[in-house]
RNA sequence: GCUGGGUUCGUAUAACGGUUAGUACUCAAGAUUCUCAAUCUUGCAAUAUGGGUUCGAUUCCCGUACCCAGUACCA
C-alpha cells in the first residue's frame, strides 16, 4: 500500500480565495485521515501573471487556518528550494524546476504523442476569427493540424531548421481522433468523453522555455508521487487530457476528485471579491491589499476564529452523515469522507459563518476571551492593569453570550468601564420623567445591590419597569442592555451614585 | 454554439427504491426577564419539469428547462 500523498498547488496570481482554502482543507483532511502527507507546490509557470506577495500570503493563510504542510514549505513558512530528507522533491516552485520539463515534452514527441508546432499567435488568431466568421469554432486538433505548420506537415529538414532557429515554437499534444476516454472521479463517478471534442493543448513553449500547466502538473505529480489529486471543478474539462498524458508517458496515474465551486450568496455564479465588498463579508482568509492600494477584508482581521472559519468551510459541500455541526480539526480528519462531498456547487451563507463564530466564541474560556479583549480595551483608553484581569474576566463572562466577535465586546460592555457621556434621546423622552427618576434616585442611594433595589421597589410598590429602565438609562446611557443587577455589581455603589449625579445635572 | 458537470425548504444539507420528506442557519410568533440580547417552545418553507422502469421513485433510465465550468503559447 502506497503512502497517501496529496498536494495543494496554487498559482501565485493573487490572494487565496476561500474556495481555495476549502480545496486545501479537503486535501489536508484526506491526507491526515489516511496517515499521509500534504504537500505544497507553487505553480508559477505563467510569468506574466505573477503577483508579488501572493505566495507568502497563501502560505500564511493556510498556517492561520491550521493547515500545516508536511512538505514543500519549511518551518519558517518558506517554500523549500533545496532538497533535504524532509523535502526530497525540492524545489517546490515550478519556475525553479524549469529545466526538467523540456525533456518530458520531447519524450512525447519521440513517442509520437506530441509534435512541434510553428504557428504564430497571429496565425492562430486569424484562424479563429475566420472560423468564427463562418459560424464555426476553430479547434486545434486532428481536423486542423494537417493544414497548419508543424512537424507533422513540414519536411524534416525544415523542422530542424525551425527548431534551431530564432522563431518561437511549441510542443503540442497530439490528441487522438475519435477515441473514448473513460475516467473515474472519486466524487462524480464514471465519466466518458470522446477525444474528437478535445484539442491539441500546448505542453511546452519555446518563448519562455516553460511548460504550460498541463505538462508541469502531470510531470510534478508523477515525480512527487502524488496518489490523489483533489482540485477544483474548473479542472474537470482537462481531466481527459491528463488521463491521456499519463497514458502517453506510461505512468501510473493518481486518483482524481473534482470539488464543486463556492457560489455567491445571491444570484448565480461563483463567489467573487466583488460579492464580499458589496454584501460586507470577507472572501479572503486574510486581509489583502492589491497593487492599486485597494484593501479587501479578511476573516482573520474581521474577527473570525480560524477554527470557526475552517469548520464553516468544511461543512460547505460536505456533511458527516450525522447531525453534528461543530467539529475540531481532528474530528474533521476522522469524520471526513470523499463520498459525502456534494456534487453541486454550494452557495456561501455569510449568516452561517457568523453563527459558527458565535458558537466558537461561547466555547472559549472567559479568561482566554479576556486576554483577547485587553488590547481592545487599551485602544479605548482603558487602564487594563487597574481594572485587573479578574474584573475583565467577570465582564466577559457576563457579555460573551451577547457577542458574535470579540470585537463586539467593547460596544456591549463599555458602560461598565466608562460612564455614559451621552444618553439615547428616544429613551430619555420615554423614561426621564420626574415621577420615574426621583424615586429611582432615592432607591439608588439606599441600595447597593440589584437584589436590594428590586426589594426596595417592590416594597414601595413603585413601577418596576419604569424605575429599572430609568436606572439603566442613567448607568449606561440607554434603556435597553445589560441587567441592572449585573451592572451594579460590576461598577460598585460609588460609581452608581456618581453616574446619578451626572445624569441629574445633564438631563 | 460546442463539450463536460450539476439541480431536495431562501441557504447548507439528511433520507438500503417504501418517512407525516428530517436537521441547522435565516425569518415570524409565544414563553421567560426590569429592558435588550441570550435561552426554550412553536411555526413558515423544498424533491425544477415531462415521460419511462417499478406494487411503489427524492432515489434508477431518457427528454426538456435552468445553473456552472471549460472551450488560451492562463492556471
Amino acid at each position: 500500500m502506497k503512502k497517501t500523498r496529496v498536494r495543494f498547488a496554487p498559482s501565485p496570481t493573487g490572494p487565496l480565495h476561500m474556495g481555495g482554502v476549502r480545496t486545501a482543507l479537503y486535501n489536508y483532511l484526506y491526507a491526515k485521515q489516511n496517515g499521509g502527507d500534504f504537500i505544497i507546490r507553487i505553480e508559477d509557470t505563467d510569468s506574466h501573471r505573477f503577483v508579488p506577495g501572493a505566495e507568502q500570503y497563501i502560505i500564511e493563510s493556510l498556517l492561520w487556518c491550521g493547515i500545516k504542510p508536511d512538505e514543500g514549505v519549511d518551518e519558517n513558512g518558506k517554500v523549500v528550494e533545496t532538497a533535504s530528507p524532509k523535502h526530497p522533491h525540492a524545489p517546490y516552485r515550478q519556475s525553479q524546476r524549469k529545466g526538467i520539463y523540456r525533456k518530458y515534452a520531447e519524450e512525447l514527441v519521440a513517442k509520437g504523442c506530441a509534435y512541434y508546432a510553428f504557428d504564430t499567435s497571429e496565425e492562430l488568431e486569424r484562424a479563429r476569427s475566420e472560423a468564427e466568421a463562418k459560424g464555426e469554432t476553430f479547434i486545434y486538433n486532428w481536423s486542423s493540424r494537417r493544414k497548419l505548420r508543424n512537424s507533422l506537415t513540414l519536411p524534416q529538414e525544415e523542422v530542424e531548421k525551425l527548431l534551431a532557429g530564432r522563431t518561437d515554437w511549441t510542443v503540442r499534444f497530439k490528441m487522438p481522433e475519435d477515441t473514448v476516454v473513460s475516467m473515474d472521479d472519486m466524487i462524480r463517478g464514471h465519466i466518458e468523453v470522446n477525444s474528437s471534442t478535445l484539442d491539441d493543448k500546448v505542453l511546452w513553449k519555446r518563448a519562455d522555455e516553460l511548460p504550460t500547466y498541463h505538462l508541469a502538473n502531470i510531470v510534478d505529480d508523477h515525480l512527487m508521487e502524488i496518489t490523489e489529486v483533489i482540485r477544483g471543478e474548473e479542472w474537470l474539462p482537462s481531466l481527459p487530457l491528463h488521463y491521456l498524458l499519463y497514458q502517453a508517458f506510461g505512468w501510473e496515474r493518481p486518483r482524481f476528485a473534482h470539488l464543486s465551486l463556492l457560489l455567491k450568496p445571491v444570484g448565480n455564479g461563483k463567489l467573487s471579491k466583488r460579492d464580499g465588498d458589496k454584501m460586507g463579508f470577507p472572501v479572503f482568509p486574510l486581509q489583502w491589499t492589491n497593487a492599486e492600494g485597494e484593501t479587501s477584508h479578511g476573516y482573520r482581521e474581521d474577527g473570525y476564529f480560524p477554527d470557526a472559519f475552517i469548520n464553516m468551510l468544511a461543512m460547505l459541500g460536505w456533511n458527516p452523515g450525522t447531525e453534528q455541526e461543530i467539529f475540531t480539526m481532528n474530528e474533521l480528519v476522522d469524520a471526513f469522507s470523499m463520498d459525502k462531498v456534494q456534487k453541486a456547487g454550494a452557495k456561501f451563507n455569510p449568516e452561517k459563518a457568523k453563527w459558527y463564530n458565535k458558537e466558537y466564541l461561547r466555547k472559549k474560556s472567559d479568561r482566554e476571551l479576556a486576554e483577547l479583549f485587553i488590547p481592545i480595551l487599551k485602544d479605548n483608553g482603558i487602564d487594563t492593569d487597574k481594572e485587573g484581569i479578574g474584573h475583565i474576566t467577570d465582564v466577559v463572562a457576563l457579555i460573551k453570550e451577547r457577542a458574535t466577535f470579540v470585537g463586539d465586546f467593547w460596544n456591549i460592555s463599555k458602560s461598565i468601564f466608562t460612564a455614559p457621556d451621552e444618553y439615547v434621546q428616544k429613551d430619555v423622552d420615554k423614561f426621564w420623567k420626574e415621577e420615574n427618576w426621583k424615586p429611582a434616585y432615592e432607591a439608588a442611594k439606599a441600595c447597593s445591590t440589584g437584589e436590594e433595589l428590586e426589594e426596595y421597589i417592590r416594597s414601595r410598590e413603585l413601577p418596576m419597569g419604569k424605575v429599572m429602565n430609568c436606572t439603566r438609562l442613567v448607568l449606561t446611557g440607554a434603556a435597553s442592555g445589560l441587567g441592572i443587577s449585573d451592572i451594579m455589581r460590576l461598577i460598585g455603589h460609588e460609581e452608581v451614585l456618581r453616574r446619578w449625579e451626572n445624569a441629574v445635572n445633564k438631563l
